[in-house]
DNA sequence: ATTGATGATATTTTCGACATTGTTGCTTTT
DNA sequence: AAAAGCAACAATGTCGAAAATATCATCAAT
């Protein structure tokens, strides 16, 4: 793990990766002087960095208030969740309609890669490697590489953000018996059979039942 | 026009004018030192201004390269208003669907509003003046606003500032005999007569006429 | 003469200091 | 006890200097 680019994108990647790790938790506020401590920058720097964040989605910004992680709602997991199927489901039939060879092979590797990837620790039970989610996000977004607008990657890409700290902050009741990996390869040999509405029903249902899963965890209130 | 509001805000403002009015070219370079010269504010000021227009997608920022104004490119013209077409017709025919009275009226003092605002300056004969620019972006807004999902509203609201962008540089082109108010209110009725394909329609047709004519005005390029 | 290294110059990035403003919660006064 | 005022805290705005980095010109070696 190598610390390239500014302190800026030093400092944005971390707590990207620490929201959507759930190292933070949701709605919780996010003051300078702590942040300036933990991360060891400048007002600056972590202005700027938050502000990126907010643009995604992913850290609000109320004037004079500071910036807090987004919180986590009910309905908002409904919206969210709708609009991904939609919008994700869009994109990949246009992927798997015009995506090329150089698409296949990326869902391909994208998806071995995952596929060996341990998803969780050996003494650990509940939460997922840091390592499978990232393996996770790239086969997600290679999957939509192969569509032709750029603008509705980069919207898919914002959303799934969101959903990746829903998903965080859900791991504990995802370990009841559920076969992710059948999903994934469900999607993957239906895009690459060529087949678009099948594919995006199956991945509709996959982040469908994702919804589900958080929804029935949240009947008993966590924390 | 009075210099009010910070600093930041005042450098903002004439810098996105400037930008928009096309006083600097598309994809040139914004160095600090000239700019300090030129609007007379410290870097800080400068940075934050320009995080800013950057979140706004009217510049861009490489690190270590410093800011520099978009390039204008028809492939992304084409993008952007296909994938503009997309939702935002998907997120109208919601709001016809679903939107209650509040919207109805909401439509229609906002639409009323646009009319009456005048489009140009009187001794000006190009740019269109900011008070329309505004009431045609909260006419757009409050036709979307009676959809469910806030988050397909945000995403379309995006989307319709970057293409701010594209429009503005159109306006020598938009004298042309067009008659945006008939389209405008053809939206209108067809929304409020609860005929969600035909004013999603509308819509997109709408959106096309305004990317046809920027791509004609593209053609010989200006300046 | 071309290529590669070296150093000067220019530009960006980061930082801390300080003033200003808005907010919170406590104290004081009636 | 309620309202007004006050004090402490946190975010924001502002500036310029110092550090990091890129660009460019110069010079030496093959």
């Amino acid at each position: 793990m190598e610390d390239s680019g500014t302190r800026t994108e030093q400092v944005y990647r971390r707590l990207k990766a620490d929201i959507l790790g759930g190292k933070v938790e949701p709605g919780s506020p996010l003051p300078f002087a702590r942040l300036k401590d933990d991360y060891g920058a400048s007002m600056g720097v972590l202005r700027e960095a938050l502000m990126r964040l907010s643009a995604e989605g992913l850290t609000v910004n109320q004037p004079q208030f500071g910036f807090k992680v987004i919180s986590l709602s009910i309905e908002d997991l409904i919206d969210l969740t709708e609009t991904r199927c939609t919008i994700e489901s869009m994109v990949l039939k246009d992927a798997v309609t015009n995506g090329d060879l150089d698409w296949e092979t990326r869902v391909l590797t994208a998806h071995h890669r995952m596929e060996r990837t341990p998803k969780f620790e050996n003494g650990e039970d509940s939460a997922v490697t840091a390592a499978w989610a990232q393996a996770h996000q790239e086969f997600h977004e290679a999957l939509l590489s192969g569509a032709r607008s750029q603008r509705m990657q980069g919207i898919a890409a914002n959303l799934r953000a969101a959903a990746e700290v829903y998903r965080q902050w859900s791991i504990p009741f995802e370990v009841v018996k559920r076969d992710v990996s059948a999903e994934h390869r469900e999607i993957v040999d239906l895009a690459l059979a060529r087949k678009p509405d099948e594919a995006a029903a199956a991945l509709v249902r996959h982040l469908s039942a994702t919804r589900d899963l958080i929804l029935k965890g949240t009947q008993a209130p966590q924390q």
